[in-house]
RNA sequence: GGGCGAAUAACUCAGCUGGCUAGAGUGCCUGCCUUACAAGCAGGAUGUCGGGGGUUCAAGUCCCUCUUCGCCCA
């Protein structure tokens, strides 16, 4: 029962991974009987490297789940990956220097597999050596046969519910993906950009009017032209007809109260479509539809001397023409705010087409209401997702045209145009491969045509609590939904949080876990978002992991509080480095003190093993409300304070002599009662952060007398020793030690120098109870007597030593 | 433009529902080999709590306002 004189994390921490990994310590039991603390872990979007984000944030939910663990709880921890859809095909073509579209989708699909599997294998890896207490047997990736099952069964239960509609309809569509995109995959982005004054003239040849535009290449998809009707300048304008420039085609001049009267103009062009007040106008006004841009953002027919040109090309030649014949009054530029798909930075565009949606807009209040029923922490967090909802502009455009993913279980029949839905038996369905196995439901046709688009990353991703209940399965289980947790970051509760929440409501009508984390995101030591487009990514984890421990990282991990943003710095991975240590030297003490240790023993305790017993008591239920609230960062300092201020700086210190001598053996068997206590205690508290010397030193110490086979399946500590008094005179008597070093400290003295004596004050009724703690005081003071005095306040003076 | 959050020691941060002299770690200074730990211990210095108003016996904490920064959304 020796500890080496150092800690060794190199050596320990990948010999306790492997023994929790035999052992199944981590394996979760439906048939234990203890309540399921069932865990929502984000499947990481397998596309590309992992950063010290990605470890900050999923050791954060780690730690709560090991909480949870030691609570008794029977805890459902998976782990997963998003490895279909954008993100991949895009990782796949950059890794394998091809392009999807110049190859069968089948071969394309192919590759992706090769490639995400190879990724998925390097984050279990890199998980394992950060120590995490996952289940690997509850592992899915978004593209398993059995989840796209999940995730077409989500499909045709919503389209039997009557929420999915499949509609002809402007899409906000990304040209250069080539695919419609959701609300929530756009962001703005400012680019500098041209305002054009151009003049159309009046149909009826009186005059012309000025008209200011950013998308001149738009010209030849205007279908009108609108005014405000209380603008003084233009009203009388109404019911006439303009001429568009170069093209030649009218178009009537509108009256609406949208157009803002101060920009540009005052008078604007509607086409079809520049943006989503041109919608509104098409929709409201039925007019005409004149599309003039194909699905890659190359002009089509219809935009004449403009065909084939991509977006780009085709306004600088239609300004250059613009200008050649007279019809640009002016030009400024100007800094332009767009609209822009996030994954690639693409102007977006609204295009018409075919697409599948999932209606959301009429259901905001419910949705905000499942949000209401759901805790989240930090609280303020929900308030984003309210806004978003109260906001939303468009029902879930949940088609993609892309390759990579889970495709509709859908045919459409050539004779009538009916979609056919598959049968739920035979899902999974890939309807470019497989076929309706009988007629046409409308008109008994049997050809069909497949639906070639596959569906939204989000449509599957959003399915996480069903698929970690297996929902609809054969083996579905029982007691997972609604989950207890979902943690994640705070920059997708627009999409992950709000999609999960969604589909919840329209499946189940009901929440899909109880509480919400929301954790922050690591910063770069100056204090910029790491992020992989800006390529300011610091520590690389597995670059981490060689120069500190996985503990250090872990106590990095949880050093801020919940949701806030954490510098990835030098000196905060030192104090992880810190308390390991110092726990491990406190501990060998503690080892070298506990020999013959007798845990069957129930000694009169003295006062200050009472005064520690009662201060870790306190520690411990401070811990424990951190916890509860997803503050692990307040159940670290609780902790941390108890153990190292308290007990190894003061208690250690008081309690040495009679642990080291064998003259006072009751007062010796009391002090190893305490320290056994809190020094278990201690490695119970930290053991959700500093999983692996914990481990050691309990595996080393503490399991046989205990007998847990682990110190992660010990029960988290709730101790109920309360001595008031002990408490009081212990905190007390603190000062007069400090005052003993103080002097000592000052005379350059060595703390173990000894003193002629101590003469302390107090108040009447304190001296009884602080002179029962004489002997303890003088030997941590090494004061030969201590004289107490009435007085009326605490007082010390040291006599010093002769000589 | 709207929303959310932040601003406290040189640095990184804690300060819950208002209540003793505003705390911790790092860094700095002075010492100390003390039968766990020098990767340590003891002691010390350092703050117009972003600015300005207000409420209160009492404000880092509550209210108003301004400034700066971050994030989310238009």
């Amino acid at each position: 029962m020796t500890l080496a004189k150092r800690y060794n994390p190199k050596e320990s921490e990948p010999r306790w991974q492997k023994f929790w990994n035999e052992r199944g310590i981590f394996k979760y039991r439906s048939d234990s009987g203890k309540p399921v603390y069932s865990i929502d872990t984000p499947p990481p979007t397998v596309s590309g490297k992992i950063h010290m984000g990605h470890v900050f944030s999923y050791v954060q939910a780690e730690v709560i789940a090991r909480y949870h663990r030691m609570k008794g709880m029977e805890v459902f921890y998976p782990f997963c990956f998003d490895d279909n859809g954008l993100p991949s095909e895009r990782f796949t073509e950059k890794q394998k220097n091809v392009k999807a579209q110049d190859m069968p989708r089948s071969q394309f699909v192919e590759l992706c597999l090769e490639v995400t599997e190879e990724a998925e294998k390097m984050f279990r890896d890199l998980w394992t050596r950060f120590g995490f207490s996952c289940d690997w047997d509850l592992l899915y990736t978004t593209i398993d046969p059995w989840v796209q099952r999940i995730s077409q069964r989500s499909f045709l239960d919503l389209n039997e519910k009557g929420f999915v509609y499949r509609k002809e309809a402007p899409t906000l569509w990304c040209p250069e993906c080539g695919t419609a995109v959701a609300q929530a995959e756009t962001e703005d982005k400012d680019f500098p950009s041209v305002f054009h004054d151009l003049e159309f003239s009046l149909a009826d040849g009186r005059g012309t009017i000025p008209i200011a535009t950013t998308r001149p290449e738009l010209l030849p998809a205007c279908v009108a032209v609108f005014v405000n009707p209380s603008d003084e300048r233009w009203r009388h304008l109404i019911g006439k007809k303009a001429k568009v420039p170069i093209f030649d085609h009218e178009v009537e001049i509108i009256g609406d109260s949208k157009v803002d009267i101060e920009k540009g103009s005052g008078i604007v062009m509607c086409c079809t479509f520049g943006d989503t007040t041109d919608i509104e106008w098409w929709k409201e006004f039925r007019l005409d539809l004149r599309i003039v841009l194909d699905n890659n953002g190359h002009m089509n027919d219809l935009a004449g001397f403009l065909k084939g040109m991509y977006w780009k090309k085709a306004r600088k030649v239609i300004v250059e023409k613009l200008i050649d014949e007279g019809f640009q009054r002016d030009s400024k530029n100007i800094e332009h705010t767009v609209n822009v798909h996030e994954r690639c930075g693409t102007p977006l565009e609204y295009l018409i087409n075919m697409q599948w949606f999932i209606r959301i807009l009429d259901r905001k209040n419910k949705l905000i209401e499942c949000g209401n029923r759901v805790n989240w922490y930090p609280p303020h967090f929900k308030v984003r997702f309210d806004h978003w909802v109260e906001n939303l502009k468009w029902d879930w455009c949940i088609s993609r045209q892309l390759y990579y993913g889970v495709p509709f279980p859908v045919w459409y029949c050539e004779q009538c145009g009916e979609p056919f839905f598959a049968k739920e038996e035979d899902l999974p369905v890939d309807p470019l491969e497989d076929s309706p196995q009988q007629p046409c439901r409308s008109c008994g046709s049997t050809s069909f045509r497949p639906e070639s688009d596959i569906m939204d990353t989000w449509a599957t991703s959003s399915l996480t609590p069903q698929i970690n209940a297996r929902w609809g399965e054969s083996d579905e289980r029982e007691g997972i939904i609604p989950m207890s947790l979902r943690p994640q970051a705070h920059d997708i509760i627009r999409t992950w949080a709000f999609y999960t929440i969604t589909k919840a409501h329209l499946h189940s009508n009901d929440i899909p876990w109880r509480d919400i984390m929301m954790s922050g995101h690591a910063l770069n030591p100056s204090g910029e978002k790491m992020s992989k487009s800006k390529g300011n990514v610091a520590g690389d984890p597995l670059i981490a992991l060689e120069q500190y421990s996985a503990d250090e990282l872990r106590y990095w991990s949880c050093s801020s509080k919940l949701g806030n943003d954490v510098l990835f710095s030098e000196e905060v991975l030192g104090d992880g480095r810190r308390l390991v240590t110092k726990l491990w030297n406190a501990v060998k003490f503690a080892t070298g003190r506990l020999e013959n240790f007798n845990s069957e023993l129930e000694p009169e305790l003295r006062p200050y093993d009472r005064w520690i017993l009662s201060r870790f008591t306190i520690a411990a239920e401070r811990a424990t409300n951190g916890m509860e609230e997803y503050e692990y960062s307040v159940a670290m300092n609780k902790a941390e304070y108890f153990f190292w201020k308290v007990m190894c700086d003061n208690y250690l210190e008081i309690v040495k002599k009679r642990l080291y001598s064998d003259d006072d053996i009751a007062g010796k068997q009391s002090a190893q009662y305490a320290l056994y206590r809190i020094i278990y205690g201690s490695l119970r508290l930290f053991a959700p952060v500093l999983v692996h010397v914990t481990e050691e030193l309990y595996q080393a110490i503490f399991r046989k007398f205990e007998g847990h086979e682990s110190l992660h399946l010990a029960p988290w500590p709730n101790p109920d020793f309360m001595d008031e008094e002990a408490l009081k005179y212990g905190d007390m008597s603190l000062h007069i030690i400090e005052e003993a070093r103080k002097f000592k400290s000052e005379g350059n003295l060595s703390m173990a120098a000894p003193l002629k004596a101590l003469k302390v004050t107090a108040q009447a009724e304190d001296l009884e109870g602080l002179a029962r703690l004489q002997d303890d005081l003088m030997n941590v003071t090494r004061a030969e007597n201590i004289l107490w005095t009435k007085g009326s306040r605490l007082t010390v003076k040291v006599v010093p030593a002769d000589g």
